[in-house]
DNA sequence: GACTAAATTTCGGTA
DNA sequence: TACCGAAGTTTAGTC
């Protein structure tokens, strides 16, 4: 990643076209070919940019661009759609590379992580009288969720899913199973809880006997007080 | 406008919860306090961010964070959302600081707002002896964008779009409706003008009786000298 | 692979 | 100021 600060003018002709007048700038040049146009202010969208796959070509300006101090042109290309970014950089105030590496990117299941938490902590939504057992309950074929035990004492296994599909039912069923078999803890009933449950899933569900629970994110995580800080 | 590359795992807890594995990264952080988290790949879009106004706090790691390898922490919080961001540095290998100045802003030319003014300027391109009643025609639920009278006089709501979805029809539907109950207007037939429209928009439109009217844009800035100009 | 719907959407516009 | 629609939308999930 190669980071320039400076002094430049840019021109965007594709999907719109757009100038952007002399000023002070940050170009992000990322190792892909792509390349950004940031200010110091407004959110994170850039100025203006050029999105992968694309290349990036240095020429010379001519005699009325040297005129005007023009020192350097960057011409960004794009070959499947033909847009055209063109940069006049007249200084360069900083300039610096940087090797990265690949990133190991976003992990996406922290809703599902949280909410397996906020669950456990707040495990009286699922009904009166009912007590925690242990998060992340190990079994032969994996881990359940949540191990909790009902009104009466009986033990119950939750699923949860940020999204409740028919994979997720199939795969509490298999839990269940394994579980009932086990006389220390059988009979174990099974809840699928899950932000939003497909008609499809909850159907198979209610037809195993394994109960629903709809989780409302937002008033969970507004419930608990300790989470509104949990770093 | 401050540039840190740095080793660094990053928290957010706001709308959502999202968690990045410790990786080498750019952190931007503006003027305005927003920060910027980038890989060095894909779009123009940051991992994570925290947008204006927002205020960053550098904190000392706790013994556990230190032993982790933790050399610092910044806390980004936002006041109005309680939004949090929080960047758990671990080495810091490029630290640069920048005046940029204000940015003079950007100058933008949409696409969909010149087909509008291109098509009431070439009206006759929807057909012969049509005219121009108005752009920006408004109604109790919105303005259409155009409207006009065709060869017999009878009006036209001409609904623009750079590429032609099915919400676009559903949007020219409603005008439509409206518009036909107002007796000094109806009957008013449709047309969906767009530089591209996708089969199923087509389908529906044809089915409530509404035409289709691909737009060729270079074609029409071609025709109107005065746009003759960009590179 | 194409299409549809959401986004920590952001960014303009007008009423 | 609040709502509504567009975006060089991007992105993720579904068919």
């Amino acid at each position: 990643m190669r980071l320039v600060i400076a002094r430049c003018s840019v021109d965007y002709a594709g999907r719109l076209s757009a100038h952007l007048p002399l000023a002070i700038r940050l170009l992000v040049l990322k190792a892909d070919g792509s390349v950004l146009v940031h200010s110091d202010s407004l959110s994170y969208k850039p100025l203006n940019w050029m999105s992968p796959p694309c290349s990036v070509r240095s020429i010379e300006p001519d005699d009325d661009q040297s005129s005007a101090g023009v020192a350097e042109i960057w011409r960004v290309t794009q070959a499947k759609t033909a847009d055209l970014l063109v940069i006049s950089i007249h200084e360069i105030l900083h300039d610096s590379d940087h090797d990265l590496g690949i990133d190991p990117g976003l992990q996406k299941d922290g809703v599902e992580a949280h909410l397996q938490k906020l669950l456990a902590e707040q495990i009286e939504l699922a009904g009166e009288g009912w007590r925690l057992v242990r998060r992340e309950y190990m079994t032969a074929i994996g881990p359940v969720d949540i191990l909790a035990t009902d009104g009466t004492g009986r033990s119950v296994a939750i699923e949860i899913k940020r999204r409740g599909d028919i994979d997720g039912v199939e795969q509490l069923t298999r839990y269940l199973e394994l579980m009932n078999r086990d006389p220390h803890l059988a009979p174990v009933s099974g809840v699928f809880a899950a932000q939003e449950i497909k008609p499809q899933a909850r159907m198979l569900a209610e037809d195993r006997g394994i109960r629903c629970l709809l989780l409302d994110y937002d008033e969970m995580r507004g419930l608990d007080d300790s989470d509104s800080r949990l770093f």
